[in-house]
DNA sequence: ACACTCTATGTCAGCGCTGACATATCAGAA
DNA sequence: TTCTGATATGTCAGCGCTGACATAGAGTGT
């Protein structure tokens, strides 16, 4: 028969299986910690007294008292962008394999969130964190990260080797994007950029790889036709439409990424511009739903998943004190769909 | 000239600063938490101190001896799911007004990792926790519940008090779906539901709406025409395909969410069937994508945010011992787009 | 028989903080 | 003047656990 324990176990203590078990309370913390000796029987007798009452280790002690949590933190800058779940995905995955637990911070695109984010992670004494925070300037970001044990940062890049970096190349697949488009036969091509208070990575990348591959194709960027807009279905829509407006002439639109270029292809249908005999369209992430969208999208697939396994496995091993490997730089895949000439 | 503090301030306590502002611990702890008297230059000295050393408390300690944590946590099922990062930040915005943070722990729809995250925020003694959780049956979901101080559930209920309960009134928006259907002339009419393993209030209370508003309009429900499928597009592209060919005198598919419908219209446009014309198709959520798709997508809008908010509302009246309020119904809204007739 | 190692368990301080309680000063009320 | 209550600060145990260290029996090799 298993006890019943109903409300007030709350308070169960390592010291009251100890009582119950007979025997000292380090033997207890043996046991649930699997290091040291413990015999067969005292084990199955602490055990059984565990069970008894519903003990669980309170964590906050044994945080405390050792200086060690077994869970990381993962901030994440907007969790409704679906780029950044697939990450967390990866991550926890292999935090999972290691025995440690993941708690994720969103910051909502906030630059006052991002640093409450990491004091609370640093007051919470987290073995590491993982950072996808592009807002805080390196000056302000270089100060929280110090604090830390150990750091992974994800695209965005920082002098010094304070932080473990992993990143996609944007900027080559950006270019590819491009080269894309002009061996499609596309010349007049406009670009729709996300609004940036502080420039980031993401951005800065994806943006020069565009210009470098235009310039290498012996094309001008047209500052008519370039616009900036909030990554939303909403705000992109309406800047297509304000694009394809006053620029008729365009054969193309690179959009930063596929959220851009769902409003984009929806501006397009509003206007009546043919996808893609007039106007190609590219997006950039290849979220789950942009093979679903008006016109099936052409888009650089990143792998998050596996951004997300080994930003982990980098933190994991600074963790360990093994800060060797300071960067590690991610491929994207060019998907074609129907959204482009091909 | 404010100090450096590079590496080594992770050790600060509480007593150095005290020891460098000339005072006990007790008045330092007394400025970090605001409470009690503290005179206007005690404070001052302390604060001074505070960023002389660059000092940050340490939550676990105070966690441990004050037994409150001033954290919330949320369990959701998958991040991945465009429907619950909204309700992470409803929840958010409500618990940073609070002065509580918010830490997210992702299930990824595996019982094995919701009971594990149960389990984990109990082990950090958190204040209270929100919980998305569909797999675990009422009888192994309820002791876990139990050892926490306080608990709202979202979307699920669960006799007694020991949680709150905010839920979305699913069976009554289904209803209104299946009338807009037939109100459009639409009588054979299929189901695509999403696969379960355990029924899930989702699930059964959607499916139970399409039930019951079938019944009402006299039209009968044809086996044939439901189809069970993962929520992911592939899935649910596969799956519509097949009832498609299957039973082509379809005229309407209602899908169990968005996504699922994403796939459905995919697969219309594949086979050439023509939407609305031909098949009706909808979706369920609203989820941000959902007017990008192929064709603009008619579906109940979730309000998802405010759900979040009233969780943590909630919540934060259980822990503070007022559990008057034990159950809130949301409504949804029929948003009408172009893959209905209207 | 002796030294040594492996196994098994216990003792105790202390991680960094706060709660309960004590103490002291000072202004205004009685 | 004495009492009262608000203000301001300190003392100290202890939250639940683990690390460092101690202890002791049993097996092993010589």
């Amino acid at each position: 028969m298993t006890a019943k324990h109903t409300t007030q176990n709350r308070n169960v203590t390592l010291a009251d299986v100890a009582r119950l078990a007979g025997v000292s309370a380090k033997t207890v913390s043996r046991v649930i910690n699997q290091s040291d000796y413990v015999s067969a029987e005292t084990r199955a007798q602490i055990e059984k007294a565990i069970e008894e009452l519903g003990y669980r280790p309170n964590r906050v002690a044994r945080s405390l008292a050792s200086n060690r949590s077994y869970i990381i933190g993962l901030s994440l800058p907007d969790v409704t962008n679906p780029f950044f779940p697939e990450i967390l995905r990866g991550v926890q995955q292999e935090a999972l394999q290691r025995g440690y637990h993941v708690l994720t911070y969103n910051t909502d695109l906030d630059m006052e969130r991002e640093k409450q984010g990491l004091a609370l992670l640093e007051e919470m004494r987290v073995d590491g964190i993982i950072v996808c925070t592009m807002r805080l300037p390196d000056d302000q970001l270089r100060p929280l990260l110090q604090r830390h044990r150990a750091v992974v940062l994800v695209n965005r890049v920082l002098a010094g080797n304070e932080a473990g970096i992993v990143r996609i190349d944007y900027f080559k697949a950006m270019q590819q994007i491009v080269q894309h488009l002009v061996d499609g036969g596309r010349r007049k091509i406009g670009y729709l950029d996300v609004s940036r208070s502080v420039a980031s990575y993401s951005s800065t990348e994806r943006f020069g790889g565009f210009q470098a591959a235009m310039a290498a194709n012996g094309l001008t960027v047209n500052p008519d036709y370039i616009r900036r807009c909030a990554a939303t279905i909403e705000g992109s829509s309406e800047a297509a439409r304000d694009l394809l407006t006053a620029s008729p002439e365009l054969d193309a639109i690179i959009c930063y990424n596929d959220v851009i270029a769902g409003g984009t292809l929806e501006a397009c249908a509003a206007l009546g511009v043919a996808v893609p005999d007039k106007v190609a369209v590219t997006g950039f992430d290849n979220i789950m739903f942009s093979s679903v969208f008006k016109v099936a999208l052409t888009t650089a697939h990143v792998p998050r998943f596996e951004l997300g396994i080994r930003a982990a496995q980098m933190l994991f091993n600074r963790i360990d004190g093994d800060t060797t490997v300071r960067e590690m730089l991610l491929d994207t895949e060019l998907f074609v769909r129907q959204s482009t000439p091909h």
